[in-house]
DNA sequence: TATTGTTATACTCTATAACTATA
DNA sequence: TATAGTTATAGAGTATAACAATA
């Protein structure tokens, strides 16, 4: 155990902060973790549960539940695609819209806070750094 | 959606890369998340059923079931106190010692990989703010 | 009475394998 | 045959409430 905090311990604790708020504020919006984290995925629009699947790095088999619960809720629909009566199209309700933007809202509020004691500049270069870092990674949350 | 992406998306995003190579790296050594970070937890030393939990985040009803889990996979062992015949004490077995390492050096390694690209002033830079947002953290990984 | 831990129960999340319906 | 999605099943993880044993 050193006397100062490592890259990899302090990445682990971050994670492990940001995953508590995390749930604490889809806690606030009566959502799960893995509820927000779809519709978060569906909000830029409906896709088909072989993509959504792919995003959320989930078998389509396990997101089935997932879509089923959501659905239940009244927080998703359901849609076939006439084109392909395979194909089922998941969209976000209106109340899936409000419950994410309310989980968007609060959780950006709370993140945001953990930086508002950084000088501008330091805030500004750690969110440079973030971004370099995470380029690649699939938009589980947007802007 | 803007251009550029602000702190709170940046912070989500790095979150679910970290927890992608957490779990990842867990598999790897055969371990799932909460068992990962059960022996991390444990690698300082024994704790008590509510220190763990308390460190964890956990009811103790729920560390009940990891810990048994555990136990019966040969990575931790029960001590019961002989001071306070309520207490029980949890702690790594040579096989959960091993493990956990396995775990630490390589979640280490590949999470040092990240910013291996970044310029030695900007590594540093980034680090100094990572410790500085974490200072309250528990320490569920460390050096 | 207060504290430590477990049990009983229920629900969410996830995976693998087998299946149905459509292309 | 290949693809989209579901069903069946199993196990991990978690919480709440009620309980037992000890302090």
């Amino acid at each position: 155990m050193k006397e100062t905090l490592g890259a990899a311990s302090g990445l682990v604790r971050l994670t492990f902060l940001v995953q508590n708020l995390y749930s604490e504020v889809g806690r606030g919006c009566d959502l799960t973790v893995a509820q927000a984290q779809m519709l978060c995925t569906l909000s830029d629009g409906s896709l088909g549960m072989a993509e959504l699947s792919g995003s959320l790095g989930l078998e389509r088999s396990s997101l089935t539940g997932l879509v089923d619960r959501a659905e239940q809720r009244g927080l998703v629909v359901r849609e076939t695609d006439p084109r392909d009566r395979r194909a089922v199209n998941v969209e976000l309700t209106p109340a899936g819209t409000e419950a994410v933007h309310r989980f968007h809202d609060e959780l950006t509020r709370r993140l945001d806070a953990l930086l508002a004691d950084f000088p501008p500049t330091e805030r500004e270069r750690f969110t440079r750094s973030l971004r370099r870092i995470v380029a690649d990674v699939p938009a589980v949350f947007a802007d």
